[in-house]
DNA sequence: GGCACCCAGTGGATTGACCACATCAACCCA
DNA sequence: TGGGTTGATGTGGTCAATCCACTGGGTGCC
């Protein structure tokens, strides 16, 4: 699919992308793909067993077993020892390693994740105003309850938090969104569960910010959801910014 | 690291040895991934061999490989054969086959994929309004004045279309969001191909919407550029679709 | 009927061997 | 002397055979 490079390859600016990988085990993955495509294989289904699968295509079990590895590095498969290998079930997700990596090789700084995910959830969050059902609102605002009732326990407080967040890109009915925001959110979560403990005065303020998205979705004002998100997060990243520079000093 | 596993392996003798879930593969992913965040490890350089790998972690060759596999899978490192095992180089970039697959597991439709790449070009276009060099700004130009000296070369038109593109995400300055916009973009280049022979007729009109992007950016007006680039994106989004119910019927 | 146990099937990992490819240096010929 | 050829070497790609660890369900015992 992406091998079309006839396209782009004029210039130095794509990615030279040219190492094509072993053919066998790419048959592999061609394999599975059909099946996906064919509406064969549905999220949670089993797949054949190495052995079988290795009969199936026509190639060694090592060079099946590389196919479905890469697979579940995409996260289109999760294997389980000793029971199968199966279609990842649950919401639509990628894998945030990947995206994790990528900020490790390019020396990435947190800035601009928080930035690139500012983007996404102030998008996302018009779209929810927009279109969010009755019960998608309703979790929202459960979310914030939960909230208000966690002032004096940190760690409950950013369990709302996080999923007032997912519950606002589910409102946006976009699972590729859905999937892009969770990969870059979730490499914020580990590092919030330090943050938060010392941020305890401030979650009255972050709860009330929260109340002011909600309240935009509620009334299908996309526009003063954009503005109400895009303020959060950037009030959040300075935090996060400030926090990161005392422990630089500490 | 290797200590720690040879002690476990020590206390395997009696069969009640705690399980652990294929640690062997990503040994060498963790042992790939403390280079990269040591600094020891920048893009282009290449690995060790899988051999030498293999003896450094204290793993098997077929192991390591599974390590790489999935840090191939994730867009990481590249094989070339019989050259080695290389750090992906070029600009930071996200496997789109990841994305693709899936979409074809969940039945995605093209309009959520062409929504979400809407989001995050609008909000790529303000910031690249904002803060895009002058040498950036140029290399817009060049491709708008690429787009109407080709207005007769449907194929060479598409070529300038998709490099603005990426002139813009790469003046948001912001690697991240442009990884993402490569990623969800990329899965659009193929169908275009044949979609653009035609829309010969429209091809004006495309170059002047882009042109109006570009001015906003121009003139560092970021309301104005989202402006443009959403309403390009929303008519080039309909534009797909109505083709697309063409080739259902043909 | 309920429980423990066992076993067939599954993925996980290893060894060893062989093949295909890329690279470069030594070589040979013009 | 110069340039093309060729071979050695090291690399990843593939395979077969084998054993280990785990899961899940069935079987037999109590």
């Amino acid at each position: 699919m992406l091998n079309e490079w006839g396209l782009m390859t004029t210039e130095l600016s794509p990615p030279a992308a040219g190492g094509r990988d072993s053919v066998a085990a790419e048959q592999v993955v061609a394999h599975v793909r059909g099946l996906i495509e064919r509406g064969a294989l549905r999220p949670g289904d089993r797949l054949a067993s190495e052995r079988q699968l290795a009969r199936d295509v026509g190639v060694s079990r090592p060079s099946v077993r590389a196919g479905l590895r890469s697979l579940a590095a995409m996260g289109v498969v999760q294997t389980r020892h000793g029971a199968g290998t199966f279609i990842t079930e649950g919401p639509p997700a990628l894998v945030s390693e990947a995206l994790g990596l990528l900020a490790a090789v390019h020396g990435i700084g947190f800035d601009r994740l928080f930035e690139a995910r500012r983007v996404l959830e102030v998008g996302s969050v018009a779209l929810s105003a927009e279109r969010a059902t009755g019960e998608q609102v309703a979790a929202m605002s459960d979310e914030i309850t939960g909230m208000y009732a966690s002032l004096e326990d940190p760690q409950a407080f950013l369990r709302h938090d996080v999923r007032f967040h997912r519950a606002v890109a589910v409102g946006a009915n976009n699972p590729v969104l859905g999937a892009l925001i969770e990969m870059v959110a979730s490499l914020h979560y580990e590092q919030r569960r330090v943050t938060v403990e010392r941020a305890r005065h401030q979650l009255r303020e972050s709860a009330d910010m929260h109340r002011r998205i909600y309240q935009a979705i509620r009334t299908r004002d996309p526009e003063a959801a954009r503005a109400a998100m895009d303020e959060h997060l950037r009030q959040a990243q300075a935090a996060q910014a400030s926090e990161e520079n005392e422990r630089g000093r500490a």
